[in-house]
DNA sequence: CTCTGTAGTAAACGGTCGTTTACTTTTTTA
DNA sequence: TAAAAAAGTAAACGACCGTTTACTACAGAG
């Protein structure tokens, strides 16, 4: 056993992430590993199986990464309670951990291309890119920054996530993704120093 | 002459825009149009010919519309001059078109999804997604705000730009993009109103 | 040493791909 | 109105698609 059906999933989803599902053959993936595409069949049904593999598997990363770092969930009116203690520094450092974890963390960064290319074509995708990228921690954050008390808090969530969404397509286009990380984390600073002076 | 040629370039961008280039291929072009495949090559040399008359359709209606926005061009010297004599009301009414151009005009719209689905396979749909999206407009603001004598011009042009970068992809998931464009218009005048406030 | 299950190869399957060809219909024009 | 040009059809081309099949190599267990 040498963790073949691991290196196929890691291969398929970078060919995912740079050419798009439909554009990416099995002999493509096959050939990534030095292998025939017939040995593929041995570790997956087909295809759309490595495919559906991958989602589960960003499935399960994002729910370890949501407990290590407290993200609060259950019934709304618990939620409330638990974002009013939070402090401007706790956002920032989440918020940098973001940043890196869609820039440079490798899987959650092909994770996040692979949907990027695959939103227009299914309903289904166009759902996970925005829960995972777009909207839905654009309303995490109205959520947070309403319970802060802030006077618009969908305005201030925007202001907020927009140039994080934006440095990480930065990134996408730069050799050296290190310069839009700095300039995400000055942001960052700038923001939380806002809120605090706000929240006075 | 029924303007066949260009009913097939509009039915070749709207279903680039949705599955990317190597997913479509000529025969769904075809089809859209209710012609076999065979007949498009009266009018255009393959497949290739037609993503090739889009990037070029592109060009030159971005070409018309820096004309028409009077977008300033030429050596670094004129263009700061230019720069510093815009005000913040120019600023917000251009930014606001943009806004529009990009997530609801037909084919800027279309164009801009389909360079987002192409800009991994490619170096050059790489270059022209951050051109037109991306880096492009981002440094187009700074080098703007540092004439306009900002302090930090890099992170004022994160600021301003990320939300209306956010918006598009916003509007992508919904069902009405309305409200989204609503935000973006207050993000902008507030944005706008402090650049007045703080060049005082 | 044999048995058994796993991982792999090579070839074939029907189907679709982009493109070309030969031919017909429609439209323009002299 | 007849010739010519343009636009469209149907079929075929070789290549590649995802998947299946038949067969081989080889590990560890009894």
């Amino acid at each position: 056993m040498g963790g073949t059906k691991e290196r196929i999933l890691l291969a398929a989803l970078r060919l995912f992430a740079r050419d798009g599902y439909e554009a990416v053959s099995v002999s493509d993936i096959a050939e990534q590993l030095g292998i025939t595409k017939g040995a593929l069949y041995r570790h997956y049904a087909g295809k759309r199986d490595i495919f559906n593999s991958i989602l589960a598997r960003m499935e399960q990363r994002d729910a370890e990464l949501a407990r290590d770092n407290q993200v609060p969930e259950g019934p709304k009116e618990e939620m409330e309670k638990a974002y009013r203690s939070v402090s401007a520094e706790q956002i920032a450092a989440f918020s940098k951990t973001m940043l890196r974890y869609w820039a440079q963390d490798e899987f959650a960064s092909l994770f996040r291309r692979m949907l990027i290319l695959e939103q227009f074509r299914d309903p289904e995708m166009s759902r996970l890119c925005q829960q995972y990228l777009v909207s839905g921690p654009l309303g995490y954050l109205t959520d947070l920054f309403a319970a802060l008390g802030l006077p618009e808090p969908r305005k201030a969530a925007a202001e907020f996530y927009g140039p994080m969404f934006l440095l990480w397509s930065v990134c996408d286009g730069a050799d050296d993704p290190s310069r839009a990380i700095a300039l995400g984390d000055e942001l960052i600073d700038a923001a939380a120093a806002r809120l605090e002076k706000g929240k006075e």
